[in-house]
RNA sequence: GGUUCCUUGGCCGAGUGGCUUAGGCACUGGUCUGCAAAACCAGGUACGGCGGUUCGAAUCCGCCAGGAACCUCCA
C-alpha cells in the first residue's frame, strides 16, 4: 500500500502532497533551542512534532537526514547591552565560561528530549562550530552585491534583495508595510536601513564571544546559522524546513533572503511551523517570563501545577492538538490527558492476553485505513489518537468476547496498535510493570491474590478487602475482572 | 498602527457546506461485581454576535465583539 503525505506549506498557505526532491530520501531541518536556559514546554512542542514527522517518513520508508541546530551565538539583546548576545550576558553574570553554560543547558536540553521520547536528529550541528561557513555565505553575499560593510559590521541589503527577488514570501509581509513600522533598535545607526539585518556583527569589547573575520573580530548574525548548515547538511535545497511560527518573520523570511542570494533559489521546498502553547491564553515563552520548564512538569514544583506529570503525558498531551493550532496550558488538560493515555497504555499491555477466534468481527483494515490516513494528513495526530481509542474500544470487547478476531488478524491487529501508539506516536508504557524481570515479584502478587480469592470464596469480606486495600496503600491496584484479578502498579 | 490568525458543549480538542452522536477527561443511568475499581452499554449539554449567499452553514461572504501571534531575542 503506498502512502501520500499532505503537508500544509506555510509558502503557499495550503496543504500539499508532500514529494521529495530526491526519491525515498528526505532532508529535514528544524530551528533548535538556544541553549541559554532550562527546557521548557514550548521546547517540547516543536521536537515533538518534528520527532513525528521523522517518525511517519522513516516508517514509509524514507531515509530522513533529520538536521536540528544547537544556538549556541548571536542572538542580541534588546536592552542597553550592544552588540552582546544573550549567551555571553548569561555567562557574565553567572561568571561562567559561556561554553560552560552552553554545555550545561545543551546537556539538559537533550536529557529532557530523551525523556519525552524524542529522538536525536541525525545531526545537530553548533552554531558556534560552523563559524568559517558562516563566514563563506558572507563572503558570497558580498561578493553579489547584496550586502555591505558598516563599521566592521556586514548587514544584508533588504531593499536591493526587495528589487530582484520577493522579500516576505513566507510571512506575507509587504516591504513598504515594514518600512512604515519599523522600530528603531540598536545599532540602526549603522544600518543604511532599517529593515536591514546583520550577517556579521563587530563585538564590542567586553563582549566575550567572538571570532576574527575578514571584516572585524566579531560573531555571525542571528539568522545567518541555520542558511550556513542546512546548506552545509543538506545542500542548498532540501525538502522540509520547520520550526516555530514565532520564527517565521523575521528569522526564515531572512534565512529564504540570504539562501537565495547565496544559492540562487530558496533553501526549503516545504516550511512547517507549528503552533505555541499558550497559557492563560498567552503564548508560554522565555521573553514574558511565564513558562514551566519541563524538569518543573516532571517534578510538579511549580505554582501553577496541581502535581507531577509524566513525560508521557506531556508528549501525549501535545499530541492530542494538531501542531498548527495553539494549545492551552491547564490541569484538568493535563490530567484528562494522563488518563486517556493510561487507558491506552493499559489496552496495549492487554493485547497480549486477547485470544484469537476463528472469524473476525470488525474490519481491521477499515481501522488501518483511517489511522494511516488521520496521519498522513499534515500530521493529523489528534484524530489518530481518536481512532486509537476505537482500538481500545475493540481490545476491551475482545477481552469481552464480545467481538472475535482469527489469529492471523489478532497479529496484524497487535501489530498495528504497536505501531502507531509506539513507533509513529512515540508513546512508551513508561512505569508498568512490564520490565519482565519481576517474574518474582510477579510470582508474589499471584500467591496475594490467590489468598484473597479463597477468601472471597469464603465470603469472608474483610480478609479479601483487606488485602486488596494494602496492596491499593502500597501502589497496587487490583482489578477484579471476569477471569479472575489481575494487579497493576500505579 | 501594519501583517497573519483564532473564537466549538463543564474542560481539553478535532471537524470546512448536507447523519461527523470526532476523540479524551468530567458527569448521569444501566450491566457485571459481595462491595469498590476496571470494563462494557446508554445518555445529555456546542459551534462568539448580527446579517447575507444557499434547497441546506459550525463550515462560504460581510460587519461587529473578544482574543492571540508576529512586526525585537523567543519553540
Amino acid at each position: 500500500m503506498t502512502k501520500e503525505i499532505y503537508i500544509y506549506n506555510t509558502l503557499s498557505r495550503s496543504k500539499e502532497k508532500f514529494e521529495s526532491l530526491t526519491p525515498g530520501k528526505v532532508g529535514l531541518y528544524v530551528c533548535g533551542p538556544t541553549v541559554y536556559g532550562d527546557p521548557h514546554l514550548g521546547h517540547a512542542r516543536p521536537a515533538i512534532t518534528f520527532d513525528l514527522l521523522s517518525r511517519l517518513l522513516r516508517h514509509l520508508d524514507y531515509k530522513v537526514r533529520y538536521v536540528r541546530n544547537i544556538t549556541d551565538v548571536g542572538h542580541l539583546e534588546n536592552d542597553a547591552d550592544e552588540g552582546e548576545d544573550k549567551i555571553a550576558k548569561k555567562a557574565k553574570l553567572d561568571e561562567l565560561e559561556p561554553m560552560e553554560v552552553v554545555q550545561y543547558y545543551t546537556d539538559r536540553y537533550h536529557d529532557y528530549m530523551q525523556m519525552l521520547n524524542v529522538k536525536s536528529p541525525s545531526i545537530e550541528p553548533r552554531a558556534s562550530g560552523h563559524i568559517i561557513e558562516q563566514q563563506e555565505v558572507i563572503k558570497n553575499i558580498l561578493e553579489k552585491g547584496y550586502a555591505y560593510e558598516s563599521n566592521g559590521s556586514i548587514y544584508f541589503d533588504v531593499k536591493k534583495y526587495d528589487q530582484d527577488f520577493p522579500y516576505g514570501i513566507l510571512s506575507g509581509r509587504k516591504i513598504e508595510d515594514l518600512i512604515s513600522n519599523t522600530r528603531n533598535l540598536d545599532g540602526q545607526s549603522e544600518k543604511r536601513d532599517a529593515l536591514d539585518f546583520a550577517l556579521w556583527k563587530k563585538a564590542a569589547p567586553e563582549h566575550i564571544m567572538r571570532w576574527p573575520s575578514p571584516w572585524s573580530d566579531g560573531f555571525p548574525g542571528w539568522h545567518l546559522e541555520c542558511s550556513a548548515m542546512s546548506k552545509k547538511y543538506l545542500g542548498e535545497q532540501f525538502d522540509i524546513h520547520g520550526g516555530g511560527m514565532d520564527l517565521l518573520f523575521p528569522h526564515h523570511e531572512c534565512e529564504i533572503a540570504q539562501s537565495t542570494v547565496a544559492n540562487g533559489h530558496t533553501p526549503a521546498k516545504y516550511w512547517m511551523h507549528n503552533n505555541m502553547i499558550t497559557i492563560g491564553g498567552q503564548k508560554m515563552g522565555k521573553s514574558l517570563g511565564n513558562f514551566i520548564t519541563l524538569e518543573q512538569f516532571f517534578t510538579g514544583n511549580h505554582e501553577k501545577l496541581e502535581k507531577a506529570y509524566s513525560p508521557m503525558t506531556i508528549r501525549f498531551f501535545i499530541l492530542q492538538a494538531h501542531y498548527r493550532s495553539t494549545l492551552d496550558f491547564g490541569n484538568e488538560a493535563l490530567q484528562a490527558a494522563e488518563k486517556g493515555l493510561e487507558r491506552l497504555n493499559e489496552a496495549i499491555l492487554n493485547l497480549d492476553k486477547i485470544s484469537a477466534s476463528t472469524e473476525t468481527t470488525f474490519s481491521i483494515e477499515e481501522f488501518e485505513n483511517k489511522c494511516y490516513s488521520a496521519i498522513c494528513d499534515d500530521l493529523n495526530s489528534p484524530i489518530l489518537i481518536a481512532n486509537l481509542f476505537e482500538g481500545v474500544k475493540h481490545i476491551n470487547n475482545l477481552l469481552a468476547s464480545n467481538l472475535k478476531i482469527s489469529a492471523q488478524d489478532l497479529d496484524h491487529f497487535k501489530n498495528l496498535m504497536k505501531l502507531f501508539v509506539n513507533d509513529i506516536l512515540g508513546l512508551t508504557q513508561e512505569g508498568k510493570a512490564d520490565s519482565g524481570a519481576d517474574s518474582k515479584l510477579d510470582d508474589v502478587m499471584n500467591l496475594l491474590l490467590q489468598l484473597r480469592s479463597d477468601a472471597k470464596a469464603n465470603k469472608d469480606w474483610g480478609t479479601a478487602d483487606k488485602i486488596r486495600n494494602e496492596l491499593q496503600n502500597l501502589g497496587f491496584v487490583v482489578k477484579d475482572g471476569a477471569e479472575g484479578a489481575s494487579w497493576e502498579l500505579k
